[in-house]
DNA sequence: AGTCCTTTAAACAGGT
DNA sequence: TACCTGTTTAAAGGAC
């Protein structure tokens, strides 16, 4: 029964064509390097980084609306935006559907104090729907993935659960940009609520049925994979063309130029890898303190759905440095590619989120270790449960001046990785490798190829994806550095740190295959 | 060139 | 019957 050929598919998607920015697209692999352009990737500091599942967890930590009892709404709140969900529930998940009204014309939520230098009474705070919506305008897409729209919704709601048409109106409230766009978006939507991991549907009580269609809520073990898709939004402050937040300390930070958009479907961004990159520069670039840090995950904190994403700070050209991030994205357990873990496929299984963030270091694909990633494969774990995240920088040539001190030693590294640990952006981290969230297709694999149908096992030997990896170390290394030591250094260090980096470890699942283990998630 | 990923389109089944 | 919901397959296209 397969799909007849599409008629004609020329009028299709806008979305392709133009490179929208909510594309986050291509997960390809590529070793990311942070810059600012092309020719500044490989003027970056080399650090390697390895985060753990704990780390994940003070991530999340990190982030008010999930631990504070902040939710999402809150995070409206301060735009002002979101006062009243239109979607109203009562505590037994009625839904009680409210005529939609723009929140943001009636905020019920106290405004940011205009002082409040976090928060800021910007009315273009990029953190906030209002400029989300004015930004995007209503004739344009969204930055977000469905992925990350349907769990703003589900998170907005009161009980955390809605209904599909209500997810519908959620979308189309905040983003006006649906109400004229085709409507094969409402296809999209449910085409994500079934394929994503991220999202499954709650029993229905029979009692309180809501009619028709069940209720959809986030999988509470993928919600950090929508969290990280968030995060990579273009809705940050140092967004070109985005407003900047004007009370910012003073940080090193500040010294830097805006970096070209970093929404996720960012040609930079996705070079970088985001996250990583961007977490670890921004660490040897933020002041020791984690003060800052934590300011921003405090903002972050507040502003839930706006993820905080800081543009790169780049290192000024010059500098001899080489930043590899997706050692970072991948070393985490559950990014690890099953290989490397010892236990083989057997936790194929519970990848499969889409990936809200793609990545670039596909390395553990998202279908590996996904967001769940349940099984915690990783011999890494046993060694490094503190915090998390190990960088280590490997040598900047001493050939060009460094711009910013770029701590050399591995205490420094150490205290970065610390550091990395506390900051909220370094969530963004896996989006590359383990695929993300995301979006509709998150976990991982989508359906339709035949690639899907490969198991872990039909993924690169461990021979050669090693053999990546090591490809992948030394082609961060510095551009004119052919220097072994170098490399060997670089690989020791990996060694010691427990890290192996796992390369195109992606399972491809079919459409079937995820939904069956979505359902055995479920059962 | 091949692969990955997201989006879009569409067929279909089941429910209301 | 018409519409909605949910699942699944397929393909387009961008990115690496």
């Amino acid at each position: 029964m397969g799909p007849t050929m599409p008629p004609s598919r020329k009028a299709q998607s806008p979305s392709s064509g133009a490179s929208p920015p909510y594309q986050q697209g291509g997960g390809g692999g590529g070793l990311a390097v942070a810059a600012a352009s092309e020719a500044e990737a490989a003027d970056l500091s080399l650090s390697l980084s390895a985060s753990f599942s704990k780390a994940e967890d003070e991530e999340l930590t990190s982030l008010s609306w999930l631990h504070e009892g902040t939710d999402l709404l809150s995070s409206f709140s301060h735009s002002g935006l979101r006062s009243v969900s239109p979607l109203q529930q009562d505590a037994d998940g009625q839904h009680h559907h409210h005529h939609h009204h723009h929140a943001s014309r009636s905020p019920s939520s106290p405004s940011p104090s205009p002082d409040d230098p976090l928060l800021g009474g910007d009315a273009h705070s990029p953190y906030d729907l209002a400029s989300a919506a004015a930004m995007t305008g209503a004739t344009r897409k969204p930055p977000y993935s469905f992925s990350c729209l349907i769990f703003m919704a589900i998170e907005d709601a009161p009980n955390k659960r809605l209904p599909v048409k209500d997810i519908y109106g959620w979308i189309l409230e905040h983003f006006p940009y649906f109400a004229s766009a085709p409507t094969g978006w409402k296809n999209s939507v449910r085409h994500n609520l079934s394929l994503n991991k991220c999202f499954k549907k709650v029993d229905k009580d029979r009692s309180q049925s809501i009619g028709k269609g069940s209720l959809w809520s986030i999988d509470p073990e993928y919600r950090h994979n929508l969290i990280q898709a968030l995060k990579k939004t273009p809705y940050h402050p140092y967004s070109p063309g985005l407003a900047t937040p004007s009370t910012s300390p003073p940080t090193l930070t500040q010294t830097y130029q805006p970096s070209p958009p970093l929404w996720s479907g960012s040609p930079l961004f996705r070079k970088n890898g985001g996250v990583l990159l961007q977490g670890t520069i921004f660490a040897f670039l933020e002041p020791p303190s984690p003060r800052s840090v934590i300011q921003n995950g405090a903002r972050v904190r507040n502003q839930g759905l706006f993820p905080v994403i800081r543009p790169l700070p780049v290192s000024p050209v010059g500098s001899r440095t080489t930043t590899i991030r997706s050692v970072n994205f991948d070393l985490r357990p559950e990014t690890i590619s099953t290989t490397d873990c010892q236990s083989g496929d057997e936790d194929a299984q519970d990848d499969h989120t889409y990936s809200t963030a793609k990545s670039p270091s596909r390395s553990c694909s998202s279908s590996q270790g996904g967001p769940d990633s349940s099984p915690r494969c990783s011999p890494l774990e046993d060694d490094f449960n503190d915090d998390d995240i190990i960088a280590v920088e490997i040598g900047a040539e001493e050939v060009k001046p460094e711009p910013r001190e770029i701590p050399l030693d591995l205490h420094v590294a150490a205290a970065t990785a610390t550091f990395l640990t506390q900051q909220p952006l370094r969530a963004q981290r896996r989006g590359s490798g383990a695929g993300a969230v995301a979006g509709s297709t998150a976990g991982g694999s989508l359906p339709w190829t035949k690639n899907r149908l490969r198991g872990v096992s039909d993924t690169l030997p461990l021979k050669k994806r090693r053999a990546a990896t090591a490809a992948v170390m030394v082609a961060a290394m510095p551009v004119e550095s052919d220097d072994e030591e170098m490399k060997e250094a670089a690989g020791s260090l990996l060694h010691l740190a427990g890290v192996r980096a796992c390369l195109n470890n992606i399972t491809n699942r079919t459409a079937k295959g995820q939904k069956e283990q979505k359902e055995t998630l479920r059962n």
